[in-house]
DNA sequence: CAACAATATTTCCTTTTGGAAACTTATGAC
DNA sequence: GTCATAAGTTTCCAAAAGGAAATATTGTTG
């Protein structure tokens, strides 16, 4: 079905997209593979507790922890409790997404997730029905997903919408009442779209017979 | 046995989009900047569970965890060991920094940007022609548009895209093939979708007789 | 609202963790 | 080398987590 003409263009128009849209070029090559290790979480603790200049006793004294269960988790007899993980991070000034860094997350270049029509991952709620997109990839600094909005009155929802960060919105099929905390209501037909800060109280619902088909973009 | 902050709950529980979408979090190591203190492991994982739309039961299937042990976990009433966390993490595709994200409350600016059907700033090429969305905002996290994919063969570029961020794209009209450089070419219908990391060389041609209309999101 | 099904919580018991102390292994001084 | 001391490991038991099944709660249907 694609008869890849590898072949490399001449010399013809460089199609840069609009400036706003690309900040900055960095060209960097990666590794072009993105495996999440398997987290040696009492290796890495030894490491830092070394790193740190301590002793097993000074780390017990910091966290709160016995030093015999520190040797234990450090050698990987048992598995800490939350608990326990929570007096090791706060009392070794640690925090825990640096306990569970995966080394190299940075050059995660090369990751490409494909999600064919409606092959994504569905998550039906009483008055959506998500598809996640994009699934496979983790980290992501963006969440699309669409979403089938049945056709239900305002009173399905129990208050506004709000989360971190900020939505794009386009509507695909359908059409919708989007309402926000600080705007009046506005209708919006297939290929309209609205951006907008999610902590803000929105919600929306399809404001004809049929249900709306929108696509969602979410960034924190 | 139950201190059980059950107060806020019911008026809360509304339909948050899917969990994956709020990873408000520093992802790389390096400082302490994050506070987390207070951090309600249970409550936030009921959110999550609630917002992927499973049961326990369901919840217990893929996490191998049984269904009283989450329960347990999500009322807080015993403190998760270490493995169940990563049973948990791995088998519901959540990260474990995302659980461990303190839901910061920022000033919601509340802003809002409504883009009519056709109605963007439209920046022409030879190749495309993009039709900017939500121009109105600066500062964005995300950078929306759509594009029309005008270029019907590998030629028609001097080389890769390439640029910072991560992207999506999502076909609207029509077939597109899309190339990147360390996969083989896709081609996308109406529907489809990709997400991609942004530095790794990507272009894409309308692999119908007709322009193909696709939708793009970036986010650096 | 009874009856039923689906979901969530609690109980009861087994397995595992966490801690005090005993024990073993470095490291040094003499 | 012996002795002394610090660092780390293992033992043993109380306390807490994890799982199967019983119980409670919620939701649906006639």
């Amino acid at each position: 079905m694609n008869d890849a003409n590898q072949a490399e263009g001449d010399s013809m128009k460089i199609t840069t997209p609009p400036q706003d849209v690309y900040p900055s070029m960095t060209v960097s090559h990666g590794d072009g593979e993105n495996k999440i290790a398997p987290i040696k979480l009492g290796q890495r603790l030894k490491e830092i507790r070394k790193t740190l200049g301590l002793t097993l006793e000074e780390a017990s004294q910091k966290t709160g922890l016995a030093r015999s269960t520190l040797s234990k988790i450090e050698n990987e007899q048992i598995s800490p409790t939350f608990q326990a993980m929570q007096k090791l991070t706060s009392g070794l000034q640690i925090d825990i997404p640096q306990l569970f860094a995966v080394p190299k997350q940075l050059s995660a270049t090369g990751r490409r997730d494909i999600t064919r029509f409606e092959e994504g991952k569905t998550h039906p709620t009483s008055t959506y029905e998500h598809e996640l997109l994009a699934v496979q990839l983790t980290n992501k600094k963006m969440m699309p997903f669409k979403s089938l909005v049945r056709a239900r009155s305002f009173e399905d929802y129990s208050g506004w919408i709000r989360h971190d960060g900020e939505e794009f919105l386009l509507v695909l099929e359908g059409e919708i009442t989007f309402f926000s905390e600080f705007y009046e209501p506005v209708n919006l037909n297939k290929g309209d779209s609205v951006y907008y800060d999610a902590n803000m109280g929105h919600m929306l619902i399809s404001a004809s017979e049929q249900d709306a088909l929108i696509l969602w973009v979410t960034a924190s």
